[in-house]
DNA sequence: GTCTATAGTCGGATAGAC
DNA sequence: GTCTATCCGACTATAGAC
């Protein structure tokens, strides 16, 4: 009963379009909504859809959840491996400290600048929020599939750049942190708007946000240099 | 038809108790399912009352969200004015840099500490977390009662110690960022369970990361010194 | 004040026409 | 493949017994 699973290419047929339009609204409600306070009525009345085609291309309302999972994790991962500098989550460790600085503060940058910025990245993080608090099986696939390679390479970077251990707990914690204080723009993006009265967070605001997360990463990492001579 | 709204006092009655009741199991199903994931008869059992007492007491599910706000907003700044050491959000600057560094550590050290480790803590973030993704009147009395004052006093915090202005957007997004890098480990905790190794974040665990997040900031602060001589 | 019964609404899933 | 009609269950809110 089902079609292939990769939303992300172009629509082929009439079928394939409907399938992918009901993909993208339902991402969108999901995130906006939650899964509970998102009818499928709704659903397809956004995808210019019938009620019907829900079950006819996923079977039934938590079929679609699974499509909107897959989309989610296939572009996350698209864009990580940007960020990341590679088409891959290479293992190949930098040449230098200062290469590998280097490289985490490029890695800051493209994922705020996503994650901040980019209008369809509210959703998403919406939706990976949603599973965080009250995970189901899209959790797995979005940590295994995102989470874990990423937060792995970044621990690299780290040590490559400190010299201390990649998976020693201190790194692995201070990754988080690094991950976190930009996160918490998209995060608290509500409460962040009004306190420095910024009309939204857009491209301008964002570089102005990048730039201060990269001199924070700049000091941490500094100061772990100098701890560890 | 409404009774006194401060539902953290004692009950005094078997009315009042029943009122708490349904406020607390509300708070709790309302943070892990959603407003619309929850239905009134599960916060009837939760709460041992029967359906129609919601209504009796607070007209309608709506009527005890809000009373769950109430309750949020109350608790979060009580915690909120301990962890900036004054029961009111004190204005007089602290003597010396060294001392107000002090005072900044000691406020990550208590929010983190209530954030990550205290199980009530959960449920109030998620409520918060979905104030900010989806703002009712909700959010205007956080951030007024909890987000402003709290990020306003450790600016004033960051700038007697740093020498920095108070007001100055490099301070006021340099702050979010010491907040977003603790807060990531309640959002994120899931994965980051699962990529430390942890059972759960406890308090052994906590004091870890506080421990690694004091580091940062004092990382953060001690560039910014060497950056304003 | 507490509890029950019920009215009215809405949502997900299904069957079947086209 | 698309769309409609319909069933059934679950929900909120209300009226009224006690």
């Amino acid at each position: 009963m089902n079609k292939p699973r990769n939303v992300a290419q172009q629509a082929v047929s009439a079928a394939d379009a409907t399938r992918t339009a009901l993909v993208m609204a339902a991402l969108s409600l999901f995130g906006r909504q939650g899964f509970d306070g998102t009818s499928t009525r709704q659903i397809a009345a956004a995808a210019n859809a019938n009620i019907g085609s829900i079950a006819y291309h996923f079977g039934s309302k938590e079929g679609l959840r699974l499509a909107a999972v897959d989309y989610i994790v296939d572009t996350i991962q698209a864009v990580a491996a940007q960020a990341l500098g590679s088409t891959t989550l290479s293992q190949t460790d930098p040449a230098s400290p200062a290469e590998a600085e280097a490289q985490i503060e490029a890695a800051v940058e493209r994922m705020a600048g996503f994650m901040i910025a980019r209008p369809e990245a509210g959703e998403i993080v919406q939706f990976v929020l949603r599973e965080l608090s009250t995970p189901t099986d899209a959790l797995d696939r979005i940590y295994s599939g995102v989470f874990e390679p990423v937060h792995r390479r970044l621990c690299r970077l780290w040590a490559a750049s400190t010299g201390e251990t990649a998976e020693s707990e201190h790194t692995r914690i201070t990754v988080f942190m690094m991950i976190g204080q930009v996160v918490y723009f998209r995060i608290a993006r509500a409460a962040v708007v009004r306190r420095m009265g910024w009309p939204d967070i857009g491209p301008a605001e964002a570089a102005k946000v990048i730039s201060i997360a990269k001199e924070n990463v700049a000091a941490v990492i500094a100061a772990r240099k100098a701890g560890k001579p």
